[in-house]
DNA sequence: TCAATCCTCCAAAACGTTTCGGAAACGTGA
DNA sequence: TCACGTTTCCGAAACGTTTTGGAGGATTGA
């Protein structure tokens, strides 16, 4: 509750010299300077933030815009990886983190530049947003730096992390291959997601490669939804009995496709092989065991912040960051029956 | 970036006007308010809440101090989904989210009190900090307004929100007796924690209800880690071959015992009975599939909320909380083998 | 001795709000 | 006409900082 005036007082000397002596001035006497951090310990003083950012105009904040900060989130856990990575690189700055709610009603009557400008963060970190939210257009607009996850728009104020998820979804796809399958599905991720369009490549140009003819009905949509997983994959497997192998765009999805081929009688990965996307924790407890395609959730949060500080401190550098995937070998994958 | 100033320029009114306008007074004409509310919108204008929080003295945030805030956390996500349970609530009440990141070495130079000041945020909660943390003493003296996690401690300016845990235990441990188990032991947490002491003395009592003797070697200190657990399982097993049934104090602890118990040829549920605490994604995904007690996280987080901003908008009331629990029977218990 | 330079320090303005105390303008009842 | 209450508005202070532009005194160099 002590503020500098009180320091001045106490001191003998102005609050321009307190403020100066404390901010590591060159102008102040040494002596001085010590007789004032003594009295600013001694009346356990602590700067006013809010008073600081007023007049400097930087809040040494970063908002979180998250979308999808549900409970459902806590089954692949990629709000709170790309969030801890967020915060342990923010916290090394010397950046708060401020968290926008954009759950209740009351905050999504407010726009974007709304809540940025009210609470005068320096920057924003948007995750788990679909490609058709109103909030993109308006980031675009706005010229508060801003970095986004998974979605791909570079400015000058914006800029992007993402995992090379086309590439990724190759490994798989490789994979699968590799084992001697050759037809098969895939369970893709909504449309309203960037990296869907990207898996999808992915395994387009795998099948490329290896020579197999791209069938359109192979591929259907499961929302990135366990519970659709399993719909979409009961209803590929009885459609097209001779697929082997199917690709998910996601782990939750996969988790869902054994289920279904569980409940068909057919066993994983014998009768058929299954490869997702994530490399969640789940995939790793299932049983079997889930082969997918490791991607750094942490890393990307870390790299998000990273990417907007070195914005915000004026610092050049690229805009955008793609992170690499790997492929982790599990059980829901083996060589075909056939062969 | 226009200012309240910005605003009575253009409206020809004083600013005292403008902010009475927009604030809701009674004491402006209602021709004048919508003068200024049209200016308002076609100027974009937005309040500074900064300047504001800096003459009221409330910034409408909650400051929140995780202490396991770390990529670990997403096996249990205990921290997620409090946070979510937090997050919401605070978005319906109007509150803002401001995250102390206390992972970072810069800030844990910062004291409780510092952390919070420099920021006035209204009030504080506080998660996943030990028994033994420094900080805790600081929540203590000070009279910012604080809500713990599963600690116990309760004051005019601080409340807390916890699982009956102690029950809880009850739950399983008299779960495990019902099906025929007279030797049971126990992994318990680590000492930091007051939930450890809670479920000891539910195991504890669920005995002597059943009129079996507590034997102090059959409880351990798994540290609520995945590995202890499967730690000292093993050591149970091996030093007390007559034992059918192990109690584990988090789910974690007890995914590690089943792997000990699978390392050591033991089935489960045949040959040993293993039931957990918290009921976290990953107990419905292991194989078998694990008996738990179930609490809520997203609730105690929402609850936690509740409680901190019904002390700030002065309502009256308890300040502690405590959820309920409940049993889930799943596949990794069963009745002895004996009977 | 004088001017220039350096070292310390300070008063006041600014940031964008809210709020206190008052003050015009107007009607109203006696 | 006067006293008084209402309605509607405003000036100025306050919140706790940083920063600008300078000022006074000591030191230095010639």
């Amino acid at each position: 509750m002590a503020t500098i005036k009180d320091i001045a007082k106490h001191a003998g000397v102005s609050v321009t010299t307190v403020s100066r002596a404390l901010n590591g001035y060159s102008d102040v006497n040494e002596k001085t300077r010590e007789k004032i951090k003594a009295v600013a310990r001694e009346l356990q003083y602590s700067p006013n933030l809010l008073a600081r950012s007023l007049v400097m105009k930087k809040t040494k904040t970063i908002g979180l815009l998250v979308s999808g900060m549900r409970i459902e989130g806590s089954k692949d856990n990629f709000t709170y990886e790309v969030l801890c990575g967020i915060n342990d690189c923010a916290g090394e700055r010397g950046y708060d983190l401020i968290l926008f709610s954009t759950n209740s009603e009351q905050q999504q009557q407010k726009t974007y530049n709304q809540l940025c400008q009210e609470r005068k963060v320096d920057g924003v970190i948007l995750q788990g947003i679909k490609i058709d939210d109103p909030y993109l257009n308006e980031v675009v607009e706005s010229d508060i730096p801003c970095v986004l996850v998974d979605i791909p728009i570079e400015s000058t104020s914006v800029g992007y992390v993402t995992t090379n998820n086309k590439a990724g979804a190759k490994l798989a796809v490789d994979h699968l291959i590799d084992l001697g399958h050759r037809h098969i599905g895939m369970i893709n991720g909504h449309e309203q997601a960037f990296v869907s369009k990207e898996r999808l490549l992915g395994y387009q140009e795998a099948l490329v490669k290896a020579k197999i003819d791209f069938q359109e009905q192979y591929v259907v949509n499961g929302s990135f939804l366990e519970s659709e997983g399993e719909v979409q994959a009961e209803k590929l497997l009885t459609a097209y009995p001779e697929m082997t192998a199917i690709f998910c765009a996601s782990d939750l999805m996969a988790l869902g496709a054994m289920k279904a081929a569980r409940r068909m009688g057919k066993r994983v990965p014998e009768d058929l092989s299954v490869a997702g996307f994530d490399n969640i924790m789940l995939a790793s407890y299932s049983s079997p065991t889930l082969t997918t395609i490791a991607q750094d959730r942490y890393q990307m949060g870390f790299e998000s912040a990273i990417l907007l500080i070195d914005m915000l401190e004026g610092k050049e550098g690229a805009h955008k960051k793609v992170l690499k995937t790997s492929l982790v070998k599990r059980e829901s994958t083996s060589k075909t029956q056939s062969t």
